[in-house]
DNA sequence: AACAATGTTCAGTC
DNA sequence: GGACTGAACATTGT
């Protein structure tokens, strides 16, 4: 579930929790969320070191790390951390109190596998940081590529989104989620973040009038503060309508379901329809087969 | 029991 | 290279 919202809250709770414990113990045993690293690789690069910043693009956060004593000058690598689509920050003290961020947590905190921390960081203070995550698409990883990552989405300029969202054919909605384009927004932000723009989610970018991009960057803005301020994408306005009988929020017209850049995609049929849009501006909506 | 699900990545095709 | 599809990952919820 994570998106922007919820991965910087991991982030802050890392930087308020994490920094400057010394690592003692990596469980870097996971080798699908450890990948590409053989099990040890992890734990070689990170005992002795400690947490120095986090930092977050998108919905990818890193970690600096110390000089370990004794050994090399001069910082280590950095710890690379994805949540995926399930997974979450815990970060334990030494007492034992533990505090979390990321996938919003069960309701049923008994069902706590202890398989489901897939990388643990053991301090020597006998406290913790783990990645929990329970559908293992989370990932783990030294010196990621965030140079790979597009603006993230709460710094990027309009004149910086204009150019993005209006380049090439591909469907407003696959652009929104292309990481490599804008950093952060997922499949339940990318929803509401049409819905409040009125936008058709298969309208092609090339095909976006400037009004268009003008309402989908206030979308953007608003649709980002007001889920962390509310606690992640799921709170939405949009995102109770997602289900089969749903009607949208602001005219209760019948909500419609499809696929738009391979992701599930829910819009409102009157709002969000083709035709309310300049007719001889809009081809036919591609036909799916 | 069958199917879809918040994300990424890779292989393959046009 | 852009656009698109399907598969893979593991588990939960409907």
């Amino acid at each position: 579930m994570p998106e922007l919202p919820e991965v910087e809250n991991a982030r802050r709770l890392i930087a308020n929790q994490a920094l400057g414990r010394t690592i003692v113990a990596v469980d870097d045993s996971d080798t699908f969320v450890c990948r590409p690293h053989s099990p040890g690789e992890l734990r070689a690069a990170l005992t002795g070191r400690t947490l120095t910043a986090a930092h977050r693009r998108g919905k990818a956060i890193w970690c600096e790390t110390s000089e370990v004593l004794g050994g090399p000058p001069g910082p280590g690598p950095d710890l690379g951390i994805h949540l995926g689509m399930s997974g979450r920050i815990v970060v334990t003290s030494p007492d034992g109190q533990s505090a979390e961020g990321g996938d919003p947590p069960d309701r049923d905190a008994q069902q706590r596998k202890a398989e489901w921390n897939r990388f643990t960081l053991e301090f020597a203070d006998g406290g913790r940081m783990a990645l929990f995550d329970k559908r293992r698409l989370g990932r783990i990883q030294l010196n990621p590529d965030i140079g790979a990552l597009g603006p993230d989405a709460e710094q990027v300029t309009r004149p910086e989104f204009a150019e993005l969202m209006t380049r090439g054919t591909i469907a407003v909605k696959a652009r929104l989620l292309d990481q490599s384009k804008i950093a952060g927004i997922g499949n339940l932000l990318a929803d509401e973040i049409l819905w409040q723009a009125k936008i058709p989610p298969a309208m092609p970018v090339n095909r976006l009038r400037r009004a268009d991009v003008d309402r989908l960057y206030r979308a953007l803005g608003s649709v980002l503060e007001s889920a962390k301020a509310y606690g992640g994408a799921h709170t939405g306005d949009v995102i109770a309508a997602r289900r089969p009988g749903g009607t949208c929020p602001r005219d209760g017209a019948e909500m419609r379901h499809g696929t738009v850049g391979g992701r599930s995609t829910w819009w409102c049929s009157r709002e969000q329809a083709w035709s309310a849009a300049p007719r001889e501006l809009l081809p036919e909506p591609a036909s799916r087969r």
